[in-house]
DNA sequence: TTGTACGCGTTATCAA
DNA sequence: TTGATAACGCGTACAA
């Protein structure tokens, strides 16, 4: 069913048809209604791909998510879900690219083939080929993480550095002296992970600034590997009384090893971090955290490329979302003899 | 940069290079290299859009989630990143449309404007409207889960309801004698969801099979609801000693209330049914439960769409999966006096 | 071995 | 108010 047959049967020409769609030049009412009545008897939709072919764009948007063999944490599909809806919301579909690397194949299609208008980027690292790639390709594209150098790209992101220093802060303000950061996986840390390395420097710089006492570790994303790294902190560190964790997946984890430790939360030990609301609501009891508004950054993305593809050459727009920490109840006063405590438990 | 301009830069005809590109006639080394040259300088890839005109296919496929409002399961997360990647592998692309009801805007663009060669449908339910659209539409699909009438569509499932009476007649085997079946959300329930109208009927059947008392009961997809509707069984159901369950986003849940009633997994109270593997595996003590092939069905619905779009006239194949059910450590001889205990922890 | 010419479905432009 | 025609970029039957 085409553009021609439609015309055909209503006894018009193939651009009448197309101007009683578009409404781009005006047809007589009777014309409109006969050419109308025959797409509805036949129920035409005009060819995405000769439109695409003509028109030179899409309406297809790529987003590049990591590879599903390191699965996804909650956070980050939340997030592709938001894309999707927002990009639907506005007549947009998205194409998935699942690729880490600069040479995927997937990726090379998306960049190279034009099969999408523009891309929203995932799990940027601090130096990210894949940025230089859609830069030289002249595709718009946003980011979600922003590399080392680049002024250049449009982002949005997480304030990790201003979000952990200020967790803690929260727990010196509570008398905490000997805190962990747990992190994310060592994978992810070594390979540049830009949330990963602020979050460090936000740490280290509070750790500093309070004349704390800190230790930092990776930890796989997922409980099992929580609840080893708990384990063994608790183990090397008789005097840590706290933990603040940019690892969403690895609290069930955290939990787990503090609940068998006999610590309990908060009085015997405070968590804190930033991570996705349910995560932090699931805790027991409700983590104290900064809420990753994954919704909020999805929605951010998409209108943030749509201004990018109309508009490439306008200078690049950077959000730096800074979601406020929820005072809920995982943290408080610290404990001198959390050892101690915890020995007398078992 | 179109095959014109590389053709030019060549000194050839545009032929001689597409000709060179697909190696569907021969071209003559020399002319190869010349062409191979100028490609690889200016790194020219067909346009994807033109090619998709041309060939009458896109080589893309759509994906239909559930709008990502009702946040998806792990197990559904799972699945769409095996769906994706196993695409991946053989170079298509996946189109992912948010849509739930029939007159979605992105379901109506997916199968009426041709911009995928192909469709997975998920989360189908008993009647679904969505697929006598793609039906109508000549489309080919396969879904994830079958309506009422199957034997038309394509689709691959879960034997749900032999998984579950078989847990079911294997909690009896221990001597349990009450038993509930936590099912899925009210919504889906009602909404004809199939996985849950056929725990249902396993159930059902095993209780009647083995003389039991049981209990079904609907529970949100997430934590919360997952303890809240454990409370309520033990407040309500005195002589109950184990659950079966299809809901593996109440998993944390049922852990939680079990807890805090003091009632130990499994010898005070066995839980059992069917999960994701890393929810069975989070689970205390891990799940013996029928683990969802997540991966392995992505695989392969997207091998049944290529075996589908390849010839669209063959009978319809039908896989429905039946994992085995992986005997872990949360299920044990039922104690007939579990009120009492839990009535003497507290 | 290489080049010419056409068609895929749509839309902009020009002509009537 | 409508129709005819060209063009988007590619693939391929056909001619040379």
């Amino acid at each position: 069913m085409n553009i021609g047959e439609i015309a055909h049967r209503a006894g018009v020409s193939r651009s009448t048809v197309s101007y009683a769609l578009s409404g781009k030049r005006p047809v007589s009412a009777g014309t409109r209604k006969r050419i109308q009545d025959v797409i509805d008897e036949l129920g035409y939709r005009p060819n995405a791909t000769a439109r695409a072919l003509k028109e030179g764009r899409t309406r297809t948007i790529g987003l590049v998510i990591p590879p599903a063999g390191s699965r996804l944490t909650h956070m980050q599909l939340e997030f592709v879900g938001s894309v999707v809806d927002a990009a639907a919301r506005v007549d947009l579909d998205v194409l998935l690219s699942p690729s880490g690397g600069d040479h995927d194949r997937s990726f090379e299609r998306l960049v190279s083939e034009s099969r999408v208008d523009g891309v929203i980027l995932m799990e940027i690292r601090l130096q990210d080929a894949r940025v230089g790639r859609l830069h030289r390709a002249g595709l718009p594209y946003v980011g979600i993480g922003h590399t080392d150098d680049d002024w250049q790209m449009c982002w949005i992101d997480i304030d990790y550095a201003g979000l952990i220093r200020h967790s803690v802060h929260h727990l010196a303000d509570l008398g905490h002296r000997h805190v962990a950061l747990v992190s994310r996986s060592p994978e992810l840390v070594t390979a540049g992970y830009g949330p990963a390395r602020r979050a460090q420097e936000g740490f280290t710089a509070a750790i500093r600034e309070r004349g704390m006492e800190g230790v930092e570790v990776m930890c796989g994303d997922d409980a099992r590997s929580g609840q080893e790294c708990v384990e063994r902190l608790l183990r090397d560190r008789a005097g840590l009384t706290g933990i603040t964790t940019i690892n969403e997946a690895a609290l069930p984890g955290i939990q787990r090893a503090l609940a068998d430790a006999g610590l309990a939360v908060p009085s015997d030990f405070s968590v804190t971090g930033v991570a996705g609301r349910p995560w932090a609501e699931d805790f027991r009891p409700p983590l104290t955290a900064a809420d990753v508004p994954a919704q909020d950054m999805g929605e951010k993305a998409v209108s943030l490329l749509i201004e990018r593809i109309a508009a490439p050459q306008t200078p690049p727009r950077h959000i730096l979302l800074s979601p406020p920490i929820s005072l809920r109840s995982s943290t408080g006063a610290a404990r001198a003899d959390r050892s101690a405590h915890a020995a007398a438990q078992v």
